[in-house]
DNA sequence: TCCTGTTTAGCAAAAT
DNA sequence: ATTTTGCTAAACAGGA
């Protein structure tokens, strides 16, 4: 059990909840009470703000928020340990941080935590030694520094246990849960690691992208702050689809920066959040941000923000959507196609395996790590160095800091970031609100049809496209993800998963997706998809193979997870809705960019729906489980 | 000594 | 009621 981050990661299903529309829509709420973790007892740390700090009100209004964003106040964070670490890790452009730029980071993001005793810090140490999920890479000599870097460990199961536990995930539905922790037993935990797709550069988490620039790293630690942006080409990404937004993001790449400490900060989030979380289920919250210091770059930003949570929402929906329409097709052939792929991202770094570290010895496989030993407890301990053999030893000249830095990013991507409403992490116009999230409705809904008999063939741009996110473990940059909104909007024109509608105007098309072919169905997509099983879903081990070259991590982790801290984006909910375009030339670029694609494409594309008929599987489940993954293993 | 890491323990809230 | 999770505290081992 390792729990915590299985839990609390893994699981999260925080992801998916994340995207606080549906937290905040459901805002059911009705559980306000205590959440979690308690703070119970604690001890003390008072630091400072008590209670009593409430007094500020920030804003009008705030009644209720007020007493939410109270309790962020000056409660901890509602992160697990696990989960702070590995959005400190995820944020680092090279997935992996010493243990002090993990604390720095956490006091940058969290001012709770500048306050409080060490005792946290404790808890950090602990966690990183007692969750596999984590592993301690060792400097190499060049890098001479205190301690190691800690960095997720991708790598999942060790084969163990190759039989999957029973039933797979399945799928279907929300895609937004990635992942499943169900695997089982033992190793899986790490599942979460990587998890996070979407992203967009800086985030992605998924280390295998490789592509994004390095530039930064040192930067990352603390005092440099600045923003690291990263920009990622990958070529190889997406390519097809797009149009000229590649310029975009190939040359310019597309950028985002990344958590940024900033240290100054202050001001509580002021907005705050209404959102609480649901509640219910997350342990992990849901990501009530409690304000972030995230440099915003933007002023503004404030109004609304979709940034990490969209982005992964939508990234685990488009996965979904991925697996459920083209993967099985590709599969069969496909799957290999990896070797070529993977080779080429190899180098890119970041990943970090467990043992298979393929590099370096590879005794392990086994090595002691399971062993046994251990009488009692039999929890975890993998150990997770497996090979710690290797330490480093040499020493280390002091500072750390090495890379001075670069810290500048590309004039280009500021431009980009600066100017108003992107978001900050994601670098997507806030515009996209609103089609974002009904975009991931018609992927949901779109996950119910059965496509094994729709002809696909006038879409394998959209397939190779995803392909290649689905390789990247969807670590997408604004404009790639720009371009899969485009097409997948088209695609579900195409296809009549959405009404044509043609009109749309300012929003491709959205509103409320209403299914074609398959009335019945969900009509209404919230509640058709989650049927519990929902929590896991899909991405079943399968691809890891699809992964392996070099991959770090398996799919089935994929996707989501964690970025960032949620961005901790005091969105408002919804509100805004708005702005349809906003002045931004950015953003207008990009959302201009995707509008004019759609309606365009929309047409050139558009086939009669006679063609595919899709018929909508009794549950969707179904549709997943025919993959079978077994055939695959 | 302080910082890193590793491990044990115990507690309490949540989940079963 | 029991198990699972997550947190906190702390003892300890090594390094610098």
């Amino acid at each position: 059990m390792t729990s915590e981050l299985e839990s609390s990661l893994t699981s999260m299903d925080w992801l998916p909840q994340l995207s606080m529309r549906a937290a905040i829509q459901k805002a059911d709420t009705g559980h306000h009470h205590a959440h979690h973790h308690g703070h119970h007892h604690h001890h003390a740390h008072h630091h400072g703000h008590g209670p009593g700090k409430k007094i500020t009100h920030l804003d009008p209004g705030t009644t209720l928020d007020q007493e939410e964003a109270a309790q962020h106040r000056d409660g901890k964070p509602p992160y697990s340990y696990a989960s702070l670490i590995t959005f400190a890790i995820n944020g680092s452009p090279r997935k992996r941080m010493t243990l002090s730029e993990i604390y720095q980071w956490i006091c940058d993001n969290f001012p709770y935590y500048r306050e409080a005793g060490s005792g946290w810090k404790n808890s950090i140490r602990h966690n990183l030694s007692l969750n596999k999920c984590f592993l301690k890479v060792p400097r190499s000599k060049d890098d001479p520094g205190k301690g190691s870097y800690w960095a997720i460990d991708t790598n999942p199961k060790e084969d163990t246990v190759p039989s999957r536990p029973k039933k797979r995930p399945r799928s279907g539905e929300r895609a937004s849960t990635p992942y499943s922790l169900e695997s089982e037993s033992l190793r899986m935990d790490c599942i979460m690691s990587g998890g996070a797709s979407p992203t967009l550069a800086i985030n992605a988490v998924t280390n295998k992208v490789a592509l994004y620039n390095p530039e930064a790293e040192g930067s990352e630690s603390p005092g440099s702050l600045g923003g690291s942006l990263s920009n990622s080409l990958s070529e190889q990404s997406l390519a097809s689809v797009n149009l000229n937004n590649l310029n975009t993001a190939v040359s310019s790449g597309g950028n985002v920066h990344s958590y940024t400490p900033v240290s100054s900060h202050s001001e509580p989030s002021s907005q705050s959040l209404s959102l609480q979380q649901p509640a219910q289920q997350p342990p992990p919250p849901p990501l009530p941000p409690p304000q972030p210091q995230y440099g915003l770059p933007v002023p503004e930003s404030r109004d609304k923000q979709l940034c990490f949570s969209d982005f992964e929402d939508l990234s685990a929906s488009f996965r979904s959507l991925y697996k459920c329409v083209f993967e099985q097709s590709f599969s069969q052939q496909g799957l290999m196609g990896m070797s070529g792929d993977s080779s080429q991202q190899a180098r890119t770094a970041c990943s970090y395996q467990h043992s298979p570290g393929a590099g370096n010895s590879g005794h392990h496989q086994h090595n002691h790590g399971q062993a046994s030993h251990h009488p009692h407890h039999p929890q975890q301990h993998l150990s997770p160095h497996s090979t710690h053999s290797q330490h480093q030893a040499h020493g280390q000249h002091g500072q750390h800091q090495q890379h001075p830095a670069h810290s500048q990013q590309h004039p280009s991507l500021s431009h980009q970031s600066h100017t108003g409403q992107t978001c900050p992490t994601t670098g997507m116009s806030s515009d996209w609100y609103p089609n974002l999230d009904w975009l991931k409705e018609s992927c949901r809904i779109a996950t119910s049809y059965n496509w094994a008999d729709v002809d696909l063939s006038p879409f394998q741009g959209l397939k190779e496209s995803m392909r290649q996110a689905e390789l990247n473990n969807w670590s997408l940059d604004a404009a790639q993800m720009a371009d899969l909104c485009s097409s997948i909007n088209q695609f579900f024109t195409a296809t009549g998963v959405i009404p044509p509608q043609g009109t749309a105007h300012s929003q491709p098309q959205v509103q409320h997706p209403t299914p074609p072919s398959a009335p019945q169905h969900p009509a209404q997509p919230h509640g058709a998809m989650h049927p519990k099983a929902s929590q896991h879903n899909q991405h079943g081990q399968h691809s890891q193979h699809i992964s392996t070259g070099n991959m770090y991590m398996d799919s089935r982790q994929s996707i989501s997870s964690l970025m960032g801290p949620p961005g901790y984006p005091h969105m408002p909910p919804m509100s805004n809705t708005a702005p349809a375009i906003t002045g931004d030339s950015s953003v207008a670029h990009l959302t201009g960019h995707l509008s004019q694609l759609s309606h365009q494409q929309q047409q050139q594309h558009r086939l009669p729906l006679g063609h595919f008929q899709v018929r909508r599987m009794l549950t969707a489940d179904d549709i997943q489980d025919d993959f079978d993954w077994d055939s695959i293993v």
